[in-house]
DNA sequence: CCAAAAGTGTTTTCAGTACACCCATGC
DNA sequence: GCATGGGTGTACTGAAAACACTTTTGG
């Protein structure tokens, strides 16, 4: 009567050239055959919940120490037929580093932009959006940037991911001067090389106390 | 292994002359005789955490339709000795109108301000602060106040509330011509009985869309 | 008439926005 | 030398902050 199962659906997200990804796998068999799906594991009593979600990335990628923490809760009873599952939604942050050192490609999974989910089995579309909207929020913050990009980045990067959680252009000089002014970045002198064009200096976040890099 | 139990921890939160408080209950047994408690139930496999949330009000203090929605989640293993219980933090929030309609004096409970919380039973006093961290930033949106102040309020009592939650002193002239620009707020032409001094004009917020007051 | 709390307008300051031209690289 | 994307400075605008005196009530 008092006892539920728990699962954790991990959100795995990660910066791939200023744009906001998300990790889903698709269902090879039926039901939900070609259908989408957040990685997931029931929870057991011995772990919390980040112990679960982190097991669940180390099992489906081999990459370990992935930040991650709980995002939205979901007790519909009704939210997988004929069972009652307690869904808790994780949100875990790769860089790009990591990514390219333990990943190969896969028929299996794929990295969706977040504004571009495809169709998912039972309620995992609806929980990506509840927990990417909260992420959304939280990732004006450099406490969460920085785990998106430990080493350096970019201007134009940046500016793009920006662009993206806000849902709005923004001006190249304006942004620039925002984020200087802030005080929370420094120039490391270094140029990446670019695709064409002219090559972007590299900054990366001082060792300071995190704050908002823009409000709403 | 994988059944576990889970209790909804309501945190019931009301707006006492521009003082936001929560509801706690004493302990009258050991252990932790004397220390407080937030109201908590099991959840059972039939409701959902909202409908525990809200069965645990009701069961209280005889009060229903209270809104809630979840906080924030605990899987410490620990948390409680010897027992494995997850706890999910419940917002609630009650308005002073149906306080003072259905609730009678108690030796056994207590509204305290936020900010000063008294000694609580195991990770009670943790989650509070955690749950009303959370909650002081979401209260920031219209979509919040309006449940407080369902039918009117004075400006000094919503600028008290609103310093509390930014830890600052508000310029009087400032808040309510910032109230006022933002056009979601109207007089009622009707004024309050005030203790002393000059009775304060009635506000009530619009039929409009929520947005935040303040950043920050 | 005095104490207590509410109400009101103007100036200053600073962050946000708008905007156009030059620079470094690859091909 | 040209296409591509990166880097820079200035003027305008509007919201936030600073600030002091008057009004209404109860006792």
């Amino acid at each position: 009567m008092f006892n539920n199962k728990i699962e954790a659906l991990v959100n795995l997200y990660t910066v791939d050239n200023g744009e906001l990804k998300i990790l889903l796998f698709k269902k090879m068999d039926d039901p939900f055959k070609g259908y989408w799906m957040l990685p997931s594991n029931l929870m057991i009593n011995k772990e919390t919940i980040e112990e679960c979600a982190e097991a669940t990335i180390s099992e489906k990628l081999g990459v370990n120490d992935v930040y991650t923490e709980p995002g939205i809760i979901t007790t519909q009873i009704d939210r997988i037929p004929d069972t009652r599952i307690v869904g808790i939604s994780m949100i875990a942050i790769i860089d790009t580093v990591k990514l390219n050192l333990n990943i190969e490609e896969s028929e299996e999974y794929e990295w969706f932009n977040v504004d571009n989910i495809p169709k998912t089995i039972y309620d995992h579309g609806e929980i990506i959006k509840k927990t990417t909207d909260l992420f959304k929020t939280k990732l004006l913050n450099t406490k969460y940037l920085r785990k998106f990009f430990p080493s350096d980045f970019t201007m134009p990067e940046l500016q793009k991911l920006f662009e993206q959680l806000l849902g709005k252009e923004i001006d190249r000089r304006n942004f620039r001067k925002k984020l200087l002014s802030l005080d929370i970045i420094e120039n490391t002198n270094e140029k990446n090389v670019s695709m064409s064009g002219r090559p972007a200096t590299l900054y990366s976040f001082k060792e300071t106390d995190d704050k908002n890099v823009y409000y709403e």
